[in-house]
DNA sequence: TGCCGAAACCGAAAGCCTTTAGGTTTCGCT
DNA sequence: AGCGAAACCTAAAGGCTTTCGGTTTCGGCA
């Protein structure tokens, strides 16, 4: 009954299992991990820091794909590091399409992601943008990725009309997005919004 | 202890209650609903549909605040009727902006809100919009809109280095936007979302 | 080699929360 | 006058997060 000769937990196997749960319920509970794993709910708080902690473990989990190279590699105009670093980000949230209005609402504490955004504003920075213009590009970016990796893979989750009726046009329009290229939407945002950082700097 | 000759709670007072809740606290419960209104908790669930009923209240009451007559005055371009529209939609956001989390994460039900929507797909299918470009345009709009309310009172609900000293740019990008001018960081994102759609228009 | 503290799990419980069910009183309509 | 619906209460089920103490095992140190 007590400590076992091989331990049966760690963050991995937590993170892991907190990943399938959100990835087919949207959602996840410390006890149905603890019960996914074969263990008792309260053995998972000896190795992660509460559920805010999985859910900072998702995260960093989730933005191990994203690829910081374009940040770092230097001779590159920014608007190119920016907008490959973009792409990189969306393609893994959307992998994780479900776990998104979980990460989207809640501060962001993980340091290997706080550590992207760091370089991210250093780029901005370096490339002339002033101070109280940065944020509001990173935060647009942020928006145009989790916006696009969102609708990718689940549009009828923030739409409900539930007399299409009453809304012919809304319909017709969600339906007609549903069929249609949200990759091409994502560039065309994306573009938008470097134009727009770049008409901040020069201005 | 049975029916009281004049009721006790409404739908308006429920949803004013959950309001105050949301707004000092960020979210809200309905046990501290019927507590601050005197009442037992399961009292509120014969005026309201569930907790996510609740929410939809709030949906309702934040976005009254909404003006949605330049969707529907004619003769106007739709790049000033949409511009228009987007400051009072960010006005009624930015009063209360601990309730963004809340209502950004759950789908719109609220007929209310989902009409002002049919409005801004009409308005854009009537301008000559592709239907499959309609919804980015106006989700790229929701982000713009709700990303500054929630920056313009609450930057640092979404960003929380632990140790500013490894994150020093990101630390600075942060204080000159608290120090800045959101107002002015929200026109230029709108001015270049438009300038986006009208771009999507052309093509 | 023997011991001791830390690590890892179990069992139990406190204190939230949402939601439902049934009982009691009052109101409005027939 | 009476009856059904409305509005409240009491109670409880079942879930969640988190903490606390007990038990066993492991690793390092004397």
């Amino acid at each position: 009954m007590g400590r076992p000769s091989k331990p049966l937990l760690d963050k991995e196997r937590i993170t892991t299992t907190a990943l399938e749960l959100v990835d087919e319920k949207g959602d996840f509970s410390v006890p149905r991990i603890a019960k996914k794993l074969g263990v008792q709910t309260g053995s998972v708080y000896h190795h992660v820091d509460g559920r805010d902690g999985i859910v900072e473990l998702l995260r960093e989990r989730v933005c191990e794909a994203i690829d910081p190279t374009p940040l770092t590699s230097p001779g590159q105009p920014w608007e190119e590091a920016l907008t490959v670093w973009a792409r990189s980000y969306r393609a893994a949230f959307a992998a994780h399409p479900k776990a998104i209005p979980l990460l989207a609402t809640s501060p962001v504490r993980a340091p290997r992601v706080l550590e992207q955004y760091e370089l991210a504003a250093e780029l901005l920075l370096d490339a002339g943008f002033a101070p109280a213009d940065v944020m509001p590009v990173i935060i647009g970016l942020d928006n145009v990725v989790l916006g696009s990796a969102l609708d990718l893979a689940a549009p009828e989750t923030m739409w409900e009309p539930a007399d299409a009726t009453a809304t012919p046009h809304l319909t017709q329009a969600l339906a007609a997005m549903d069929a249609g290229r949200p990759d091409r939407a994502f560039e065309l945002a994306l573009t938008g919004l470097i134009a727009h950082a770049r008409a901040l700097l020069l201005a």
